[in-house]
This record gives C-alpha cells, structure tokens and sequence, in this order.
DNA sequence: CACTGGAATGTAACCGGTTACATTTGTAAT
DNA sequence: ATTACAAATGTAACCGGTTACATTCCAGTG
C-alpha cells in the first residue's frame, strides 16, 4: 500500500486506488460523471495524500490557464491598491486568478514582465499606461493575448483602453483655480519621460494656462517622483521662492500631501495663503487638515470594467472596447478664491 | 517556408530550420553548445516569428519553475511595498521570479492563493504572519516548498520565521510612553482576532501597563481596520472622551497618522496635549507636522533576508534559519513628557 | 434472446518543451 | 590509413495532467 510515491500523482494514486488515470482525473475535475462510490474511494485517497495536481500539467493540456496579468508601475501608491482589488473581486468570481506584477516605473523591467506572462501564457494582461514599445503590443496580438490599457488613453485605436481623460481632468482642474482668481499656478506632476499620465496632465496644464492668456513658467513646474519626502522637498522650494505661486496643481495626491505638508512645516496658510489641488482622491485627503480638494479617478470602476473587459475577452473571445470612465473635481478645503490684493480688501 | 503554423513551437521552427528540436531547445537554453551557423538560422526563425517558448512546458521537465511566491495581508498599506520591492530586487538577481498575491486579511483567501502556488509548483513561499491553519504548514511540507513567516514569530520552532519582535518593540514604544509620565496611554492597532502582529503588539502594550501597575483600560482600547478614515474616526472617539488619554499608542502608522488628523481636525495639539507614537515609520510620517515618533521596522532588511532565505532552499536546498531583526524606536516631534494638570488650555 | 443505448471506466494520444543517450561528423595523432 | 576523441546534432523518453474515443457492462425493450 505504502509504496513510498516519490511525487503524488494521479497516476500513483490511480493505481492505489485501482482504477485509471482518467477516472481520477475525472473525480477531480467532472466529479459527477463518475460512480459516487468510486468517487468516494478516489477522494479518501486524495484527501490521505494531500494530492494538489500540478497546474501546470492541467492547464497545458485543457489550453486554459485561468490567469490574468496585472502590470502596475509601483505597488507604493495605495491609489493602485484600490483598482487591484476591484480587478481581484471580479476576476475571482469569474473563477480567474490575477497575478501582480510590479514594473516599478522601469521599461526594461515591464518588457520582462510581459514576456514572463506570455510564458505563462496567461489569458490576459491589463497594463498601466499605454506608451511602450510598439513591439509589445505586436507580441501580444501575435500571442492573442487580449489586453487592456488602463489609467490613460492611447491615441492608436488599435490599442484597447479603459481609462478616464487625464487631459480632460487636469484641464478641468487647472481650470478651476484659474476660475477661482489665481493667475499664478505652480505644477507639481510626475516624470512626464516615464510617465505617460504625467505626461497628459502638464499637456493638460500647459494647454489650459495658453487658452487664457496666462504665461507658462517652468521655473513653477516640478516633476518628481511620487514619494512623498521628495515631493515635499520640491513644494518648499515652489512656495518659497520670491515670487511663489498663489495655487498648486500637484498631478497626484502624493505629492499634493507633500505640499500640504510643506506648507505646515513652513507656516503657510492653506488655502489662504495658497490653495491646492491634488488628484486621484486617495482616502488620506479627506482626513488631513484642511482637506484636500482633488480630482476624483474612478479606480474601482476602471478595475472592474478592465477585469470584465478580459473576462469577456478570455471566456467569450469578446475584443476588448476602449471606453472612458469619468473623473470627478471635488473641491473640499484646501482652495480658495485668490485673496484680493490688499487695497481692496479690507471692507 | 510560410506553413501557417497553428502556434508557433520548437518543433515547428526546428522542421523550418531543418534541423531537430533539440537543436532548437539547446539555441534557446544553451546557446554555445550549438555551433554558431546553426544557431544563427534558428535565432533569426526565433526572432521571425516572435518565438516565446511555453513556460510551463519548460518548467514541466525541468522541474524549476523559478518562481516565489509572496502572501500579503493587503497591498493597500505602504510598508509591504518597500518590503516587496526589497524581495523582487533580491530574487530578480537570483534569476528568480516573484508572484505577489493579496489575501485580504482573509483566512480563506490565504487559503485559496496557498493552494494556488502549489498548484503552480513554486519554489518558495514568503508568508505574513504565523497565525494560520497548521494544515497549511503541513500541505507545504509535504510538497517540500521552502516558506518563511515575515512580520511576526511564531511560538513553533518548526515554523521559521525572519522577523523583528512585534512585542519588544511595541513594549518599548509603550514604556517610552509611562517614561515621559504619561499614565492614561490610549491604544490604537489592528484587529487582534485576525492579524498576529497587533495581537502582540496588543498583548505587549498590557503586559507593560501590568508592569507599572497601570490599569487596564478598554475603552481607551480601539481595534480598527488599517483605513485612515476608521482610524481617525476611533482616534476622535478617544480623544474626545470625557477623560481622554494623553498619550496615544498607535500600532501601526496609518492609524497614528488618522490620530495626528483628528487632533488637526480636533484643534488638539500634538503633542502639548496629547503625544503620538506610531509604528511602521512610513515615510510620511517623517513629513507631517509634528513628524510622528515611530517604530522603525527593518521591512527592507527583512525582506532581503526573506529572499535570500529562499535562494538559498530553492537552489542550495538549505533549510530556512529564523533569524531576528532589529526595529527602532524613532522620538520626533509628537511626543513630549506629559504636561502638568491645567496645561489643556481654554485659550 | 438479441438488440439498443446509456453509464462507467479504460486506453492512449497529446500538450510543448528538456535532456539523457545515441549517432554522425570532423580533426588530429599515431 | 587507422584510431581516438571531441564537437554537433538527432532520437525519443519523459514531465503530469486532460480528454477523445473505445470498451465494458447492464437495464430496458421488442
């Protein structure tokens, strides 16, 4: 009976159990086409040897994997935490499972990554951003690989989308402090070279300040890494320079924290002194004093239509549609109309 | 020559090559054991046709799959990113691949994703925290899966465990409370029932209440998820109680830093009116103002230590060593000796 | 009793690589 | 020329499941 298995499988355990490798299979993976007592006896065995077929030879021959591959730039910006788990949830009632891998802003470690996954041959990949080397998306298509992009749009059609306007946003947020008074408007974003949201936002930016006549001053535009000590560094040097900026848009909350937090530590005024603007509405902004008014990003429902956008890509061989999901500008404390200039203000 | 291929395989591009498949394995694998005119044709097919072997069947017979696997309790919280990002860097140059999977706090999707990475026949597994079903251990031992417990230690030596001592530290933190003559110290911290660390982290805080024979309190007791708003929210609750503590505990640094708020919010001072001790030292924390005194925890030496522990099983099949690794108490600017009585001004 | 059809099970091909071992080819030494 | 050996390549088994198809068995029917 003990025949020392040097691997369980279901070869061994057929023998044990006294019938076919089929049966086994079929206990496990079509239990009701099989006799319950059979079934039963297989189970016992099953259950005794603590079997756990290998993946691996299961997916290779029935084709299906059941894995879809998330890449997103960093794992320390908990606004991703959000939107992995949107995409976790709906994948794992569709009985697929999500594998994360984290590209940590580096090209060269993204392109591993999907080919890593086209090895695995996973069943669809969901990727961050859209600009890459063309031949990934080639490799993709060529593996019929469905993917997705998400967090920004590509201009190419034949790159699949699920994201919000990043343009639209930040130009709605520009918008905004300039509509409030402020003529003055310092940037704080991300890479704009390696960050294509980043990117699409100061375009934003940059577009929003021509429209109304308001000249553009690279000497009040930071791009930084998104940690917060960093963007913090920067934020001092913005408002502290002889002729600061009475606003600030920072492209993410991250850094917009790091300049609230500036301006605490230096004593200035939030909004009154300066107002500011975050973007992507983490939960943290609606706690800190004064809250921060930020630009909403619909996480949760880009994660949720990106995972059913591969669901229906992987189950029903559905191509994926590019679609918009909306932002949302929610001002809360930390903007205010531009103090007017003293001669008129005392009333 | 353009034989549409229904997928491209070794053995279709070895009958394009015209030679066998092996010769076609060995181009990919081990290149200069196939003399360079050969090797030459096959790369360019290889390259033609955008050839990405099948991982699996590659792992299939060469029973590597060069896979860890590692378990987190949420990605949500920042100091699994520095620690997860220490763990990729290691295994990276290892040659080995990390598949980062969330669990949710929740024992059954622990479960669920265990069993998953043994189905993928990885090659180690980095878990968070100790406490789960033994029959997991078991499953693990008996697929000879190198695994290692990080962020806490358990009480069985069978379970190895690369850690810091949840307990010492948070006593430290605790002490350093009664030294400054704080008497009424509230605790902030995790949901002892389902995560280890702020179980010991709990348990350590009234074993050196106990010491000093301060009472127990449980109303200045708060267990709360790890979100900012709950945080804050029980932070307010405590703080505004009738008689509120004047030091405050927190187990973690995304509740301290819902405490600061709520004091912000609060128009408490920090620390004239109450003292904050955190644990996590986040880099936020360090930017807030007042900057939080905190725990340094080693996440990232962990890290590197949790995956050089699995290098080393995986490929010199070495068993795991537990190890300990030093955290640090961290006095900033939240924390100050306790004010004599009238000092909660009405001003 | 022979026949039909469905349920239960078995047989073996197959998925796509890797690699031990066998074979062929080429070169140098005797 | 013969032998010896290394380099290059080929053959085929193997990894561990899945599943199409074949087979066996039995109940129900005419």
């Amino acid at each position: 009976m003990k025949d020392a298995p040097k691997s369980v499988t279901i070869r061994w355990l057929a023998q044990q159990a006294g019938v076919s490798v089929a049966t086994v299979s079929r206990t496990l993976r079509h239990p009701d086409t099989v006799a319950p007592q059979t079934r039963e006896k297989i189970l016992k065995l099953v259950n005794r040897h603590q079997f756990v077929p290998d993946g691996r030879a299961a997916t290779f021959s029935s084709k299906r994997t059941g894995v879809v591959g998330l890449i997103v730039p960093t794992i320390s910006n908990s606004i991703y935490a959000e939107f992995t788990e949107a995409i976790q949830s709906r994948l794992q009632a569709a009985d697929l499972s999500l594998l994360i891998a984290n590209a940590n802003y580096s090209a060269g470690t993204e392109r591993d990554i999907i080919r890593k996954l086209i090895e695995s041959r996973v069943e669809g990949v969901i990727l961050t951003g859209y600009k890459r080397d063309a031949a990934l998306y080639d490799l993709l298509r060529h593996y019929r690989i469905p993917f997705v992009v998400t967090w920004s749009t590509s201009p190419k059609a034949s790159v699949p989308a699920i994201s919000f306007d990043n343009r639209a946003a930040a130009a709605e947020a520009t918008e905004m402090l300039i509509k409030l008074g402020h003529q003055r408007i310092g940037l704080i974003c991300g890479i704009a070279s390696i960050n294509d949201r980043a990117a699409q936002r100061l375009e934003a930016y940059r577009s929003v300040l021509a429209r109304y006549k308001i000249p553009f001053d690279p000497e009040i535009v930071s791009e930084q890494p998104f940690e917060i000590e960093v963007s913090s560094e920067a934020a001092s040097r913005l408002i502290t320079m002889k002729n600061p900026p009475t606003a600030l848009f920072c492209a993410n909350d991250i850094q917009a924290l790091g300049a609230l937090f500036a301006c605490q530590r230096l004593k200035i005024r939030v909004p009154n002194d300066i107002s500011i603007i975050g973007f992507d509405d983490l939960p943290i902004v609606r706690v800190v004093s004064p809250p921060l008014s930020s630009v909403h990003v619909p996480a949760k429902r880009m994660g949720h239509a990106a995972a059913d956008a591969m669901i229906d890509a992987a189950r029903k061989n559905i191509p994926v549609k590019s679609q918009i999901v909306g932002t949302e500008l929610i001002m809360r404390g930390s903007t205010m109309p531009i103090a007017p200039p003293r001669s008129r203000s005392k009333s």
